[in-house]
DNA sequence: GCTTGACTTGGACAAAGTCCATTGTAGGAT
DNA sequence: ATCCTACAATGGACTTTGTCCAAGTCAAGC
Protein backbone atom coordinates (compact mmCIF):
# COMPACT_ATOMS: atom_id res chain seq x y z
CA UNK A 1 0.00 0.00 0.00
CA UNK A 2 2.48 2.38 1.26
CA UNK A 3 5.39 2.15 -0.27
CA UNK A 4 7.24 5.21 1.38
CA UNK A 5 5.74 3.66 4.72
CA UNK A 6 7.72 0.40 3.63
CA UNK A 7 10.90 1.98 2.57
CA UNK A 8 11.11 3.89 5.92
CA UNK A 9 9.97 0.82 7.89
CA UNK A 10 12.82 -1.06 5.99
CA UNK A 11 16.11 1.45 7.25
CA UNK A 12 14.93 0.97 10.87
CA UNK A 13 12.53 3.43 11.66
CA UNK A 14 10.66 3.36 15.24
CA UNK A 15 7.44 3.41 13.63
CA UNK A 16 4.61 5.44 15.51
CA UNK A 17 0.98 6.53 14.96
CA UNK A 18 2.30 10.43 14.11
CA UNK A 19 5.00 8.91 11.80
CA UNK A 20 2.69 6.62 9.98
CA UNK A 21 0.01 9.12 9.19
CA UNK A 22 2.32 12.06 7.95
CA UNK A 23 4.04 9.51 5.44
CA UNK A 24 0.32 8.40 4.58
CA UNK A 25 -0.52 12.04 3.89
CA UNK A 26 2.65 12.12 2.00
CA UNK A 27 2.10 9.29 -0.53
CA UNK A 28 -1.55 9.64 -0.58
CA UNK A 29 -2.25 12.65 -2.97
CA UNK A 30 0.93 13.38 -5.04
CA UNK A 31 0.76 16.85 -4.90
CA UNK A 32 3.44 19.00 -3.59
CA UNK A 33 2.28 20.31 0.26
CA UNK A 34 3.76 22.52 2.21
CA UNK A 35 4.77 21.28 6.16
CA UNK A 36 1.81 23.04 7.32
CA UNK A 37 -0.87 21.56 4.63
CA UNK A 38 0.54 18.28 5.71
CA UNK A 39 -0.09 19.17 9.19
CA UNK A 40 -3.63 20.12 8.88
CA UNK A 41 -4.72 16.59 7.04
CA UNK A 42 -2.44 14.67 9.68
CA UNK A 43 -5.02 16.47 12.32
CA UNK A 44 -7.89 14.96 10.37
CA UNK A 45 -6.91 11.40 11.17
CA UNK A 46 -4.61 12.37 14.43
CA UNK A 47 -6.39 15.06 16.22
CA UNK A 48 -3.42 15.23 18.77
CA UNK A 49 -0.53 15.51 16.62
CA UNK A 50 1.88 18.26 17.18
CA UNK A 51 3.39 20.97 14.35
CA UNK A 52 6.91 20.44 15.29
CA UNK A 53 6.42 16.25 15.39
CA UNK A 54 5.05 17.40 11.54
CA UNK A 55 8.48 19.29 11.09
CA UNK A 56 10.50 16.78 12.62
CA UNK A 57 9.23 13.78 10.72
CA UNK A 58 9.40 15.66 7.47
CA UNK A 59 12.72 17.17 7.64
CA UNK A 60 14.46 12.98 8.99
CA UNK A 61 12.22 12.15 5.49
CA UNK A 62 14.41 14.58 3.61
CA UNK A 63 17.33 13.46 5.14
CA UNK A 64 16.99 9.74 4.49
CA UNK A 65 16.38 10.81 1.10
CA UNK A 66 12.98 9.49 1.12
CA UNK A 67 11.09 12.80 0.32
CA UNK A 68 12.67 15.87 -1.87
CA UNK A 69 11.80 19.24 -0.83
CA UNK A 70 11.37 21.77 -3.10
CA UNK A 71 10.93 25.79 -2.96
CA UNK A 72 8.67 26.85 -5.95
CA UNK A 73 7.52 30.16 -4.81
CA UNK A 74 10.36 31.51 -2.53
CA UNK A 75 7.96 30.95 0.00
CA UNK A 76 7.52 27.62 2.28
CA UNK A 77 8.98 24.41 1.45
CA UNK A 78 7.05 21.88 -0.29
CA UNK A 79 7.28 18.39 0.17
CA UNK A 80 7.67 16.02 -2.22
CA UNK A 81 7.43 11.92 -2.07
CA UNK A 82 8.33 11.32 -5.42
CA UNK A 83 12.29 10.94 -4.38
CA UNK A 84 13.09 7.64 -6.47
CA UNK A 85 12.02 9.11 -10.05
CA UNK A 86 14.20 12.02 -10.62
CA UNK A 87 12.38 14.94 -12.17
CA UNK A 88 11.88 18.21 -12.16
CA UNK A 89 9.38 21.21 -11.68
CA UNK A 90 7.20 23.42 -13.78
CA UNK A 91 5.43 26.15 -11.67
CA UNK A 92 2.50 28.89 -13.13
CA UNK A 93 3.66 31.97 -12.41
CA UNK A 94 0.27 33.22 -11.88
CA UNK A 95 -1.46 30.41 -9.71
CA UNK A 96 1.46 28.56 -8.33
CA UNK A 97 0.29 24.94 -9.94
CA UNK A 98 3.20 22.17 -9.86
CA UNK A 99 4.01 19.82 -12.11
CA UNK A 100 6.20 16.95 -11.82
CA UNK A 101 8.16 16.83 -15.42
CA UNK A 102 11.02 15.28 -17.02
CA UNK A 103 13.53 16.76 -19.61
CA UNK A 104 15.00 15.02 -21.95
CA UNK A 105 19.20 14.75 -21.51
CA UNK A 106 20.99 15.04 -18.38
CA UNK A 107 21.18 18.77 -16.77
CA UNK A 108 23.88 17.65 -15.09
CA UNK A 109 26.41 17.07 -18.07
CA UNK A 110 25.68 20.85 -18.99
CA UNK A 111 27.84 22.19 -16.61
CA UNK A 112 31.37 21.90 -18.13
CA UNK A 113 34.12 20.69 -16.06
CA UNK A 114 35.64 24.91 -16.06
CA UNK A 115 32.47 26.04 -14.77
CA UNK A 116 33.09 23.70 -11.87
CA UNK A 117 35.40 25.39 -10.20
CA UNK A 118 36.62 22.61 -7.92
CA UNK A 119 33.19 21.56 -6.77
CA UNK A 120 32.02 18.23 -6.40
CA UNK A 121 28.83 18.83 -8.30
CA UNK A 122 26.28 16.06 -7.14
CA UNK A 123 22.78 17.39 -7.92
CA UNK A 124 20.69 19.39 -9.74
CA UNK A 125 17.26 21.13 -9.13
CA UNK A 126 15.28 22.47 -12.57
CA UNK A 127 12.29 24.66 -11.98
CA UNK A 128 10.60 25.57 -15.28
CA UNK A 129 8.34 28.88 -14.57
CA UNK A 130 5.74 30.05 -17.33
CA UNK A 131 1.56 29.94 -17.01
CA UNK A 132 -0.64 26.88 -17.00
CA UNK A 133 -3.30 26.69 -19.81
CA UNK A 134 -6.00 27.47 -16.97
CA UNK A 135 -4.53 31.26 -16.04
CA UNK A 136 -4.00 31.77 -20.31
CA UNK A 137 -7.33 31.02 -20.77
CA UNK A 138 -8.50 33.58 -17.66
CA UNK A 139 -6.24 36.15 -18.42
CA UNK B 1 30.59 53.39 -12.05
CA UNK B 2 27.40 51.87 -11.10
CA UNK B 3 25.66 50.53 -14.39
CA UNK B 4 22.58 48.99 -11.86
CA UNK B 5 22.37 52.99 -10.83
CA UNK B 6 22.13 54.54 -14.50
CA UNK B 7 19.76 51.32 -15.56
CA UNK B 8 17.37 52.77 -12.83
CA UNK B 9 17.65 56.55 -13.76
CA UNK B 10 17.15 55.50 -17.25
CA UNK B 11 13.88 54.14 -16.35
CA UNK B 12 12.76 57.45 -14.41
CA UNK B 13 13.44 56.07 -11.17
CA UNK B 14 12.93 58.92 -8.46
CA UNK B 15 16.13 58.95 -7.18
CA UNK B 16 16.70 59.14 -3.02
CA UNK B 17 19.54 58.84 -0.84
CA UNK B 18 18.24 54.72 0.06
CA UNK B 19 17.74 53.78 -3.33
CA UNK B 20 21.06 54.94 -4.04
CA UNK B 21 22.45 52.86 -1.57
CA UNK B 22 20.78 49.94 -1.81
CA UNK B 23 21.83 50.00 -5.59
CA UNK B 24 25.50 50.59 -4.60
CA UNK B 25 25.32 47.89 -2.24
CA UNK B 26 24.26 45.38 -4.27
CA UNK B 27 26.21 46.53 -7.14
CA UNK B 28 29.13 46.74 -4.85
CA UNK B 29 30.09 43.23 -4.06
CA UNK B 30 28.97 40.51 -6.28
CA UNK B 31 28.14 37.89 -4.14
CA UNK B 32 24.72 37.15 -3.38
CA UNK B 33 23.19 38.80 -0.39
CA UNK B 34 19.86 38.66 1.81
CA UNK B 35 17.64 41.50 2.02
CA UNK B 36 19.07 41.94 5.50
CA UNK B 37 22.21 41.67 4.78
CA UNK B 38 21.79 44.98 2.10
CA UNK B 39 20.53 46.28 4.92
CA UNK B 40 22.92 45.85 7.45
CA UNK B 41 25.55 47.15 4.83
CA UNK B 42 23.18 49.89 3.94
CA UNK B 43 23.08 50.78 7.53
CA UNK B 44 26.65 51.33 7.20
CA UNK B 45 26.65 54.39 4.64
CA UNK B 46 22.78 55.49 5.58
CA UNK B 47 22.15 54.85 9.33
CA UNK B 48 18.53 56.06 9.13
CA UNK B 49 17.63 53.58 6.19
CA UNK B 50 14.74 51.13 7.36
CA UNK B 51 14.44 48.12 6.77
CA UNK B 52 11.02 48.80 5.27
CA UNK B 53 12.86 50.67 2.71
CA UNK B 54 15.47 47.77 1.45
CA UNK B 55 12.53 45.29 1.29
CA UNK B 56 10.50 47.54 -1.10
CA UNK B 57 13.19 48.53 -3.00
CA UNK B 58 14.99 45.11 -3.69
CA UNK B 59 11.51 44.29 -4.63
CA UNK B 60 10.89 47.27 -6.90
CA UNK B 61 14.94 46.13 -8.76
CA UNK B 62 13.13 42.61 -8.81
CA UNK B 63 10.08 43.64 -10.78
CA UNK B 64 12.04 46.33 -13.09
CA UNK B 65 14.09 42.93 -13.81
CA UNK B 66 17.12 44.43 -12.84
CA UNK B 67 17.72 42.42 -10.27
CA UNK B 68 17.46 38.56 -9.79
CA UNK B 69 15.64 36.78 -6.67
CA UNK B 70 17.43 33.37 -5.56
CA UNK B 71 16.68 31.12 -3.28
CA UNK B 72 19.24 28.65 -2.81
CA UNK B 73 19.26 27.87 0.83
CA UNK B 74 15.57 27.44 0.87
CA UNK B 75 15.72 29.97 3.57
CA UNK B 76 15.93 33.70 2.57
CA UNK B 77 15.40 35.39 -0.65
CA UNK B 78 19.22 36.41 -1.67
CA UNK B 79 19.72 39.09 -4.89
CA UNK B 80 21.54 38.62 -7.32
CA UNK B 81 22.47 42.39 -9.65
CA UNK B 82 24.04 40.08 -12.32
CA UNK B 83 20.82 40.05 -13.95
CA UNK B 84 21.70 41.30 -17.35
CA UNK B 85 23.78 37.82 -18.22
CA UNK B 86 21.46 35.23 -17.98
CA UNK B 87 23.19 32.17 -15.90
CA UNK B 88 22.87 29.44 -13.05
CA UNK B 89 24.20 29.01 -9.57
CA UNK B 90 26.40 26.35 -8.17
CA UNK B 91 25.92 26.12 -3.98
CA UNK B 92 28.32 24.21 -1.41
CA UNK B 93 26.18 22.04 0.52
CA UNK B 94 28.39 22.49 3.37
CA UNK B 95 29.05 25.73 3.74
CA UNK B 96 26.47 27.68 1.44
CA UNK B 97 28.71 29.57 -0.32
CA UNK B 98 27.31 30.67 -4.34
CA UNK B 99 29.05 30.99 -7.64
CA UNK B 100 27.61 31.67 -10.72
CA UNK B 101 27.72 29.32 -13.68
CA UNK B 102 27.31 29.24 -17.51
CA UNK B 103 26.21 25.56 -18.73
CA UNK B 104 26.59 24.59 -22.26
CA UNK B 105 23.48 24.48 -24.04
CA UNK B 106 19.75 26.10 -23.14
CA UNK B 107 17.73 23.70 -20.41
CA UNK B 108 14.40 25.38 -21.52
CA UNK B 109 15.10 23.38 -24.58
CA UNK B 110 15.35 19.76 -23.19
CA UNK B 111 11.76 20.51 -21.76
CA UNK B 112 9.89 18.65 -24.71
CA UNK B 113 6.75 19.84 -25.69
CA UNK B 114 4.47 16.49 -24.48
CA UNK B 115 6.20 17.39 -20.95
CA UNK B 116 4.69 21.19 -20.95
CA UNK B 117 1.76 20.24 -20.09
CA UNK B 118 -0.31 22.80 -22.15
CA UNK B 119 1.94 25.72 -20.33
CA UNK B 120 3.53 28.64 -21.76
CA UNK B 121 6.69 27.62 -20.52
CA UNK B 122 9.32 31.30 -20.45
CA UNK B 123 12.09 30.57 -17.52
CA UNK B 124 14.23 28.38 -15.71
CA UNK B 125 16.12 27.91 -12.93
CA UNK B 126 19.03 25.48 -12.18
CA UNK B 127 20.63 25.03 -9.00
CA UNK B 128 23.43 22.77 -8.87
CA UNK B 129 24.71 21.36 -5.79
CA UNK B 130 27.88 20.17 -4.27
CA UNK B 131 30.62 20.53 -1.67
CA UNK B 132 32.92 23.49 -2.82
CA UNK B 133 36.57 22.70 -2.84
CA UNK B 134 37.49 24.59 0.68
CA UNK B 135 34.66 22.21 2.07
CA UNK B 136 36.05 19.33 0.52
CA UNK B 137 39.72 19.50 1.92
CA UNK B 138 38.19 20.33 5.96
CA UNK B 139 35.94 17.04 5.53
C1' DG C 1 11.03 78.13 -3.23
C1' DC C 2 6.34 75.81 -3.51
C1' DT C 3 3.60 71.83 -4.29
C1' DT C 4 2.56 67.34 -4.72
C1' DG C 5 2.68 62.71 -5.28
C1' DA C 6 5.92 59.40 -4.61
C1' DC C 7 9.08 57.66 -1.06
C1' DT C 8 10.49 56.49 3.72
C1' DT C 9 9.79 55.34 8.39
C1' DG C 10 9.08 52.44 12.43
C1' DG C 11 6.39 49.57 14.60
C1' DA C 12 2.90 46.16 14.54
C1' DC C 13 1.74 42.06 12.38
C1' DA C 14 2.05 37.50 9.99
C1' DA C 15 3.95 33.24 8.22
C1' DA C 16 7.25 29.65 8.45
C1' DG C 17 10.21 27.28 11.11
C1' DT C 18 13.14 25.98 15.36
C1' DC C 19 14.04 24.83 20.18
C1' DC C 20 13.49 22.74 24.51
C1' DA C 21 11.88 20.80 28.91
C1' DT C 22 8.53 17.63 29.85
C1' DT C 23 5.75 13.64 29.00
C1' DG C 24 4.72 9.47 26.44
C1' DT C 25 5.67 5.08 24.15
C1' DA C 26 7.75 1.37 20.74
C1' DG C 27 10.13 -2.39 20.89
C1' DG C 28 13.79 -5.11 22.85
C1' DA C 29 15.01 -7.53 27.19
C1' DT C 30 13.46 -10.44 30.95
C1' DA D 1 3.09 -10.46 29.65
C1' DT D 2 5.62 -6.87 31.92
C1' DC D 3 9.35 -3.75 32.47
C1' DC D 4 12.92 -0.44 30.78
C1' DT D 5 14.83 2.92 28.37
C1' DA D 6 16.18 5.35 24.54
C1' DC D 7 13.87 7.55 21.21
C1' DA D 8 9.75 10.24 19.90
C1' DA D 9 5.89 13.62 20.65
C1' DT D 10 4.09 17.67 22.75
C1' DG D 11 3.04 22.55 22.97
C1' DG D 12 4.37 26.81 23.77
C1' DA D 13 7.89 30.24 23.48
C1' DC D 14 11.03 32.07 20.39
C1' DT D 15 13.43 33.43 15.91
C1' DT D 16 13.70 34.65 11.24
C1' DT D 17 11.95 36.52 7.24
C1' DG D 18 8.89 39.30 5.25
C1' DT D 19 4.56 42.46 4.78
C1' DC D 20 1.50 46.31 5.90
C1' DC D 21 0.08 50.85 7.09
C1' DA D 22 -0.63 55.61 8.79
C1' DA D 23 2.06 59.47 9.25
C1' DG D 24 5.89 62.21 8.01
C1' DT D 25 9.47 63.59 4.43
C1' DC D 26 11.46 64.91 0.18
C1' DA D 27 12.78 64.90 -5.14
C1' DA D 28 11.70 67.10 -9.02
C1' DG D 29 8.80 69.83 -11.92
C1' DC D 30 6.80 74.38 -12.05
Amino acid sequence: MSDLLERLRGRGWRMTAQRRVVAEVLDGEHVHLTADEVHARAVDRLPEISRATVYNTLGEMVSLGEVIEVSTDHRAKRYDPNAHRPHHHLVCARCGAIRDVHPSGNPLADLPADERFGFTVSDVEVTYRGICPNCAATA
